[in-house]
DNA sequence: TACAAATATACAAACGTTTGTATTAATTGC
DNA sequence: GCAATTAATACAAACGTTTGTATATTTGTA
């Protein structure tokens, strides 16, 4: 016999498919003694579940699907790996996806989620979302749906995200203390909540130091190092002595600015990135960084969506407070 | 009508689902102007494949799975990346376990990916795995075997790894040519032929060289900061003035104790790492490193598998060149 | 002892596709 | 124009599981 079925494991014991199964599906309308029994047959006999007839006939499979922009971002390969270790555990299957930042891969991703008939979505969205209208329109009703990080506060579901306005009001704060006092930031794109939490962060900080709020060392769109140095630049053109940047690598690209003005880091100029990317801790002088709890986000997203699917919980919001990294760039002015 | 199925198709045109099949697959056995008329009908019907009950039928998934040790690690996180953006492509869903460098996790994934009866799998062996019985004993003999990285030479199948002997022969030979006259090296496991082969690279080009090949200043089990750390303190005690190291958190832990001994990167000390991580680019100094090229990597293990499904090609191995980045912590010596 | 209630198991249909074989329609050769 | 061939489609079974309903068995109660 090649690959055992419950047929066969009840032909050998003279009994009937259907009970195999429920005995191996836990089901209480079979006797304990028989339950047993048959589960010490199917493991004698190589039993093993055919995966594809089961999600065909119950019409869902356990399987989650993950989506997000880029597998190969430190962030996001931080969330799947967590992710992918409590949903395993918990005895489902991966399937993962990138959208690479376009809204075309985004729906195709989510197509192929549908087509695998997944019981959940992971989704950290791309760049070119501007609303959840697509997610919506492509992931069946009864599919539990998990945003992290990038998220819609529109769509239902449960949402996971970094507490960024809590985050960056620390960072920010942690600046005016160490004696800085024209502060910009590189604020990244404002349009995703994201963006805009950690700017409101920013401008709830200066407010509070009773600062001035100047749009013009607010820099959006800053994301990368070529983008951030540019910003930079025209923050130190404008008087700034030192900003908060919304993600490391405007950070870094702050950096090459200011070295390029003859400025130095700390001390004349401070700087606090945001997502505590590996780098910042190997440079000198070493960034200091918003850290965003990757592996934290990942696991808490795998376990609110457990609960959900076991229907313990209902949809939800998860803050997943960052932790600042106080290293070198961000220190005191002499 | 909720879902649309192939005998939907059928009645609404009056066929029969097994023409609605056969047109939907592509078989040459319908007639182009039916199959034209049944396209159009299931678009407009809003048709889509059922893939569970398409799989069952067929006995395996248009599914490879990918196991790697950790998917957070930026070499594998870039391997998976564009093996993804390449299957995906070609219209396989990817699904991911990790085996978290532990034997037990891997088989459990081997386990997982026969369970949903891939078409193929992609895998990059656990440190624990000292050879490969357990691939075979797991996966089916119709599955593709592709291996990559870390590689078992004696199971069949694809596989898909660096010119390792090369590339750290050719960083050995860059710090003889930049003048330093006893180079060591931080070896790594040799019981895996990844990390021999590094060796040997080291070791032929020293031979070559017609210098001393010294098994003191070669250091096994040196992959961490830490150990690197460790072994390369040892290095510099034995009066080594450069090594040549098989990955980059060895070699930062060589830089650690080369300054601890007040010895000047490059110049007194000379180091190439190897994987070229990102932050190697953005220490100061810059460290060297052998890039692996996982993008490379992983789109050639996915096309290598595309072909071998399609028929077209058999077992063999995929050499990816490996790419030395010289920067400043190997240059010349004064 | 008999009968209702509960418990345990059997029966059979269904999930939606694919595919070997049978049937019908169209084409070819002579 | 008719048989022989080929092309196109129809029929029906199968993939292995799950699950509602029916039947058989056991238990409890009057």
């Amino acid at each position: 016999m090649i690959k055992p079925t419950i047929t066969d494991i009840a032909n050998e014991m003279g009994i009937t498919p259907s009970t195999v199964s429920r005995a191996l599906t836990g089901s209480p309308r079979v006797k304990e003694s028989t339950r047993e029994a048959i589960i010490r047959k199917a493991e004698e006999m190589g039993y093993e579940r055919n995966v594809m007839a089961s999600n065909l006939r119950r019409g869902f499979a356990k399987t989650v699907g993950i989506i997000v922009p880029r597998i190969n971002r430190q962030f996001f390969s931080n969330v799947i790996s967590s992710a992918e270790s409590v949903l395993g555990e918990a005895g489902y299957t991966v399937i993962i996806c990138q959208s690479h930042e376009t809204l075309e891969d985004e729906v195709k991703a989510l197509k192929t989620m549908r087509a695998n008939q997944v019981a959940g979505v992971m989704i950290s969205h791309s760049i070119q979302s501007v609303n959840g209208d697509h997610i919506l329109e492509n992931i069946p009703e009864d599919v539990e749906l998990v945003q992290f990080d990038r998220v819609f506060s529109s769509l239902p579901g449960i949402k996971v995200v970094n507490d960024g306005v809590k985050g960056s009001y620390e960072a920010t704060i942690s600046l005016i203390e160490n004696g800085y006092k024209k502060i910009g930031t590189l604020a990244g794109y404002l349009g995703a909540e994201l963006f805009a939490d950690r700017k409101k962060g920013y401008v709830k900080a200066l407010e509070e130091a009773g600062m001035d709020i100047d749009e013009d060392i607010i820099f959006e769109d800053s994301i990368l190092r070529e983008t951030g140095y540019r910003s930079a630049l025209k923050a130190i053109e404008r008087g700034c002595d030192a900003l908060y940047c919304a993600g490391d690598f405007s950070a870094l690209g702050a950096f090459d600015a200011v070295r390029e003005a003859g400025l130095e880091v700390p001390g004349q100029f401070g700087i606090i990135g945001t997502a505590n990317e590996h780098f910042t801790g190997l440079m000198s002088p070493r960034m200091s960084s918003l850290e965003q709890r990757p592996d934290k986000m990942g696991a808490e997203a795998a376990l609110a969506f457990l609960e959900a699917v076991e229907g313990k919980k209902e949809d939800r919001t998860i803050e997943i407070p960052m932790e600042l990294i106080i290293r070198q760039s961000s220190s005191r002015k002499q």
